[in-house]
DNA sequence: ATGCCTGTCTGGGACAGA
């Protein structure tokens, strides 16, 4: 079983590249994020066309978040995060299909930092590593997929070698303890794992001649809970997506589970 | 040193993204 995730900034716009990943990589599960719309705009009928079920959680403008299944639809269990019923972001869907649990993630970006929308991306963070925590304690499978918005070390397989993102929320020693905390519970990153050496990134930013020049980030990540990583097959980034016409700043990211 | 692109909402320019 193939399970992927993939930020596909703007579902609108990216339909054409969209629906061509996803007859070409036929995965069994694909969460996506940025969909940037709303509940009422999700090309709904385009997606079932090709093949899939959906549940989406979006937003007008903003975030989003949804999770497609093949030949199947997907059993939500919850959308948003608990403990904070004033935050308005559309970023995170949850799952059963297909026999795992699933969720979609959109942790903030925080940028710039400092400042208050750093804060938000910690604050964010706290509240999906105590949600984690009780995933994974449950006889289930789990598999937590998305845009984490974390580069987690200064290894040539999470970044290029460069300073310019530095000062970027992205790297900051808080965001990585808060993704190490979130590991430390047992959750295992599935591309770190199965490509510790080789450059996987699955961020190139639209300037600068980055996608040209490979100057890439590792930010989209898979991680899986014990009863999961037992079944963990392969990983791997669909790289060539983000060079094609229109693409998204992003590349999908994979597993496959035995 | 710097959103230098891109998408969205809107109808031109601001905002957000990383």
């Amino acid at each position: 079983m193939k399970i992927a995730t993939f930020n596909v900034n703007g579902i609108t716009s990216r339909l054409p590249r969209l629906l061509e990943w996803l007859e070409e990589s036929r995965p069994d599960i694909a969460c996506l994020q940025e969909l940037k719309t709303s509940d009422a705009t999700f090309p709904e009928l385009a997606i079932k066309a090709a093949g899939y079920g959906a549940i989406w959680h979006g937003q007008k403008g903003f975030n989003g978040v949804a999770i497609l299944a093949k030949d199947a639809d997907p059993q939500e269990r919850r959308r948003g995060l608990p403990n904070d019923p004033d935050d308005t972001h559309s970023r995170y869907l949850e799952a059963s299909v297909h026999g795992v649990v699933v969720g979609s993630i959109y942790l903030p970006n925080g940028n710039p930092q400092p400042g208050p929308k750093f804060d938000y991306k910690l604050a964010w963070f706290k509240r999906l590593i105590d949600h984690a925590a009780q995933l994974f304690e449950s006889h289930e499978q789990v598999v937590l997929a998305g845009d984490y918005n974390v580069v987690p070390t200064d290894a040539v397989r999470d970044i290029y070698a460069t300073r310019s993102y530095k000062d970027d929320a992205l790297l900051q020693p808080e965001t990585r303890a808060a993704y190490r905390q979130l590991l430390d519970q047992g959750w295992t990153d599935a591309i770190c794992k199965l490509h510790p050496d080789a450059t996987m990134y699955t961020y190139w930013d639209y300037f600068r001649n980055r996608w040209a020049r490979d100057a890439g980030l590792r930010i989209d990540h898979l991680l899986l809970n014990d009863k999961t990583v037992a079944r963990l097959k392969e990983a791997g980034v669909d790289k060539s997506v983000r060079g094609r016409e229109k693409p998204s700043d992003h590349a999908p990211a994979w597993i496959v589970l035995q």
